[in-house]
DNA sequence: GTCTATAGGCCGATAGAC
DNA sequence: GTCTATCGGCCTATAGAC
């Protein structure tokens, strides 16, 4: 007599609250976006949402810092057996690249950068769970190649920024800004990769055994 | 029986209309300055205002763009004579890294960041005057470098694209989020420059002559 | 050119019925 | 929980006097 599907966790009003947030948010930015347009893109009344949630400012801090902890690059990206340390950096600095320049990514930077002098835990949310992160995780990959005798690293956290530096070359800040590229992309990803690891294992790569 | 100060070609009132619009818009960006908030510390009714500027668009790209033209690291940065070559490199690098790390250029960075989807122009002067402007002043350095022996490159964009690249790290993006940095300044400085030099000389630096 | 006063609209948030 | 209706405020922009 109750042949209903059992209720979500997330009532289905509250989930599309939160789908037109982030949307709209993501897209537009706090200020731009009113709780009238987020209601009609929800299909939901401006009392339901705020039913939901106490204010705009909350709301808009909970899309965005979720966004930040799921928008990452996770450790799966980091090639576990290595035997080409070269084609190995490559493989991380593609798809550290590609991810950076996903206009996902793109746009939850702006929203934060935007708003994180109202709201500094958001940008340090966005630090601790992206750039941050994945310097740590890229630094520890890093002893790891130097443990295997690939890399001769003296300051791993050092020789980790620098090449994640030389993945955000200015195409990447025009991207920030919403502009095109000069050039397509995937070229552009390619050879800003492979000058990077050229000029990183000047540096860093362990001498041959003699 | 007139002796008034001559007038000014841009006049008082215009003056505070511009210095007042300048400090609200770069701290508080577009959306969170209004025109009453911005006659009120110019000392000036609104329709003065309006009388000056026809819109609150208009004025803001104007001060953001002129902040942009204005606030640049010039030609004198670069040294004319070089005789140590490492040493030329990290005058540029604390120079580069300072100016981008002043109070100043955060601002206007954050502010072009946060309306730079709705004004693609602002974006794009902001990139031609500051990044592309260093980018392009560089590479010719680096090429008189090459030509008087100090250095062999045999891409200078993607030379100076490296160096700038890595005097942008993640204190860098914390600065621009608004956020402290985890050291003192001048020491990160330091030691940033320090190490994107001796990265960038492992690639670059002209083989002694036989 | 500069002012005071206000039009006209949109927005965040809430009251009260169901 | 969800709705309709509305409040009170702030905002951009302008009218009209001086």
């Amino acid at each position: 007599m109750d042949d209903l599907p059992a209720p979500l966790p997330l009532s289905r009003k509250r989930q599309q609250i939160l789908e037109a947030a982030r949307a709209l948010f993501l897209a537009q930015g706090y200020g731009h976006v009113s709780m009238d347009a987020m209601a009609k893109l929800a299909q939901v009344s401006k009392a339901t949402l705020y039913a939901h949630f106490p204010s705009k400012n909350r709301l808009f801090a909970t899309i965005v810092s979720d966004a930040c902890r799921l928008n990452t690059m996770d450790e799966s990206n980091f090639p576990l057996i290595v035997t080409d340390i070269a084609a190995a950096l490559r493989q991380i600095g593609v798809r550290l690249l590609t991810f950076l320049l996903l206009p996902a990514t793109m746009e939850i930077y702006r929203v934060v950068m935007a708003e994180s002098v109202r709201f500094p835990e958001l940008g340090e949310a966005f630090m601790a769970a992206g750039p941050e992160a994945f310097r740590a995780r890229f630094m520890q990959w890093l002893q790891v190649q130097v443990a295997a005798g690939h890399l001769a690293i003296d300051n791993p956290a050092v020789a980790a920024e620098q090449f994640g530096a030389m993945l955000r070359p200015l195409r990447f800040m025009r991207a920030t800004l919403g502009l095109p590229g000069e050039r397509d992309d995937a070229e552009e990803i390619a050879a800003t990769v492979g000058e990077a690891v050229e000029t990183f294992l000047r540096r860093y790569r362990a001498a041959p055994e003699a």
